[in-house]
RNA sequence: GGACAGGUGGCCGAGUGGUUAAAGGCAGCAGACUGUAAAUCUGCCCGCGCAAGCGUACGCUGGUUCGAAUCCAGCCCUGUCCA
């Protein structure tokens, strides 16, 4: 799943459905339902994941994974993909989406791409830096760094990448630092060139859902409280039983934190639910912001998801293309 | 009824005569975003104003002082303890 074969994507302009939009706000049950659309007129469409939390084995309820009941016949891809001890870079879920998208199309199946990961989209659609998979112990070592230090390092080795940088900036810091010392070339060298998106080679159908904040927002704490009483603590008990690295994403998901707490003693029941119910509220307004200002502007964004699936998606349903 | 402790901006919480529209944190809002992105980071955050600035503000009322969130008096309220 790493840095393999770039995979082709098939047939020309081939059509690439997408359905982002911030968590909970009702991609999947939108996607199900273009999927059955398909169906009905003759086609067939599966749905890929394009979220960075779903892709995790070990998150099922927490990462709000959709059940068996939920995919009502549907095919899903990449859902639950990654063990939850493997982290998942755009890059390696690009690479692996492409592979999903290319064998569809093989099919004349159409993908319906659905997430929130925004990140995770750019990369397959407009490729990314060709950098080579950074050595673990090159790693190790910048990740054992405090950010005031791998700053400094960073402002001797790579100081154009320093001064763009802001000091506090943990997360960029490590990952200049990680790539000049590895490939002893400064990571804005690298990023002079995107490679391996696919969104000239496609015809893309997206479409951004864009709910009303209070309504979403509610949503998001009803939802939270719902994966209390659906075994959340359960799973996370079991991912604190693995023993795991806890910088690892799937240990730092949206209520893996916060329910460790409880269990820990720190946090009260109620606490640890105000708490998860917060972090998921947070996590929905940069989405927002995400969403509203990185895609394109001709990107249509609706702002309830009762818009018609026929409407919206008309040109795949139709059948010709 | 008595003894202590305390009442600060949406919340928590510093501050004990001027340098205080009042530290810091949280929440909120806005923004950034090329390999951990459900991450990481930035800005704003009493009201009006583009701004200089003006107006309000540290339980209430009154007082001391050139000047008070900070000192004094009375009152109200909260917590703990004694009755």
């Amino acid at each position: 799943m790493s840095t393999s074969d770039p995979p082709e994507i098939a047939g020309g302009n081939s059509p690439v459905a997408l359905i982002a939009g911030p968590t909970a706000s009702g991609k999947s049950d939108l996607a199900v339902r273009l999927a059955l659309a398909l169906k009905e007129a003759g086609r067939s469409g599966v749905v890929i994941n394009a979220d960075s939390a779903q892709v995790y084995a070990d998150l099922q309820v927490l990462s709000a994974r959709p059940t068996v009941e939920d995919m009502r016949g549907v095919e899903h891809r990449l859902f639950g993909t990654w063990d939850g001890a493997r982290a998942c870079s755009a890059a390696d879920w690009a690479a692996a989406a492409k592979r999903e998208i290319a064998a569809l199309h093989g099919e004349g199946a159409v993908p319906i791409l659905c997430g929130g990961t925004g990140m995770y989209i750019r990369t397959l659609l407009d490729g990314i830096a060709p950098i080579p998979e950074i050595d673990p112990d090159v790693r190790a070592q910048v990740r054992a760094l405090d950010t005031a230090e791998a700053y400094s390092a960073l402002a001797s080795e790579d100081p154009d990448r320093a001064a763009v940088l802001n000091p506090g900036d943990s997360q960029r810091i490590a990952r200049a630092l990680e790539v000049v010392r590895f490939t002893s070339k400064p990571l804005g060298e690298w990023q002079q060139r995107k490679l391996g998106g696919i969104g000239d080679v496609i015809s893309l159908h997206p479409l951004i859902l864009f709910p009303e904040r209070d309504w979403l927002y509610e949503r998001c704490d009803r939802r939270f409280a719902q994966m209390m009483e659906r075994g959340a603590v359960q799973e996370v008990e079991a991912l604190l039983a693995r023993d795991l690295d806890p910088a690892l994403p799937a240990m730092r998901a949206i209520g893996v934190p916060e329910i460790a707490a409880m269990l820990r003693g720190e946090l009260s029941r109620e606490e640890a639910i105000a708490a998860g119910q917060t972090s998921t509220r947070q996590y929905a307004k940069r989405q927002y912001t995400w969403f509203r200002r990185q895609p394109p502007a001709e990107w249509p964004r609706t702002g309830l998801d009762n818009s018609s699936l026929e409407t919206r998606f008309a040109c795949i349903l139709g059948g010709d293309r």
